[in-house]
DNA sequence: TCGCAAAGTTAGCGTCTCTTACATATGTTA
DNA sequence: TAACATATGTAAGAGACGCTAACTTTGCGA
């Protein structure tokens, strides 16, 4: 018994929900080889119909990838929600944990990473993902607001949101990246997450140098 | 007269030099229409050759993006050290246009850019891209190191260039990829530069919230 | 039960990457 | 200066892929 049949309702003409077996599929694909190097061929290979199945779901691939994309994102943001709920409203450790959770998920979904932000071009035009990012960045600004006693979230709260966001943002992709062995020292990402946050949170200390 | 004659050596069945050309035209194309819409036909018809013409010089298209991204490493690594040399040894001055440079490349070559990081699986066995970032990080470990007062770089001073790398990375990425427009308030890149290196340089804040 | 819409299939077009075989220019050497 | 090796181009084509058109099967509602 082929793969293909495995996964294929077996005998029907038919294929149970082919929509959401691609996006699966290609879910995967993106991660085994990068979104780069995805192709619609092969998630039809691996959801066992034709190549020409997809496009009665899909306008074209770059619609497929998209619902990948949005996947993604709300995977993501629901880790971050769920991972909130631990911790007590207005602490210094829910920042913590909103980037532990970003970073948690670059490193076991590094190329659905790829394709929330490095194909970033080609989202503009998508409301549904635009706004699924503006609504996620939204969570941290409340955060930043209530860590800081605000009950509304300013230019301060969301300048100093929009810092942890760069610097998370950055080391999630040095991480998946590799560059972090070329430091040259070990590097404790707890820790590195915590000095983050004191550091964007606490106020500004004295320039030197 | 064509685009193809202006750019082939006139009359010419030899090309002048190729190699270079498709450096330039892949440079251009990546531009336009971003690393991943990128194909090496086209960069044949820019350089008015036929699509054979590149085996001869590169192993396949990876090589040849490969060939773009060490340019673009270098031109860089160029920027930066240029930029370093208008401020005084050891000021957070020189911290602040290491970043500025950065990110002054990102939003120039946006393309480039993101061939140097966004792909960078592809690169692990590139062993002179990896030693080009690799030297590239060594500057900004040698300005903490001077900016902190020490000649030889520690853990310390790994660390906090690792810290002031993953903001000015992170905050690259989101500004190619337009998501600054998202915090509904405007931002001040010199400023923010500046508080980003006070904030890595300075002493650690008391935690609050 | 009939007919239609939904969701598959097969066949095929155009483009892309890359290979193979061949043609042409250039420099060196006898 | 003739001839050859080498470098560098072309032409033709195999194989994969994205996508479309036209056909077929299936489930469902009138």
């Amino acid at each position: 018994m082929s793969r293909d049949q495995e996964i294929k309702k077996r005998g029907s003409y038919h294929h149970g929900d082919l929509r959401a077996q691609l996006v699966e599929a290609t879910r995967q694909l993106v991660e085994e080889k990068g979104p780069d190097h995805f192709t619609v061929s092969e998630a039809c290979r691996v959801a066992g119909v034709s190549t020409a199945a997809p496009y009665k779901h899909f306008k074209d691939k770059e619609e497929l990838l998209n619902a990948v994309t949005l996947e993604g994102m709300l995977r993501s943001q629901k880790m971050m929600t769920d991972e909130l709920a631990k911790y007590p409203e207005g602490s210094l450790d829910r920042i913590v944990a909103l980037g532990r959770v970003y970073i948690r998920f670059a490193l076991q979904e590094p190329g659905v990473f790829r394709l929330i932000f490095g194909l970033a071009e080609d989202h503009a035009d998508q409301t549904d993902l635009v706004a699924q990012g503006h609504q996620k960045f939204g969570i941290v600004q409340h955060e930043v607001a209530s860590c800081l006693g605000q009950s509304e979230v300013g230019p301060e709260e969301a300048r100093r949101a929009f810092l942890l966001w760069s610097f998370v943002h950055g080391l999630s992709f040095l991480l998946i990246d590799g560059k972090v062995d070329k430091i040259g020292y070990p590097l404790d990402q707890e820790a590195i997450l915590k000095e983050i946050a004191v550091r964007v949170m606490g106020d500004m200390p004295d320039a030197q140098g």
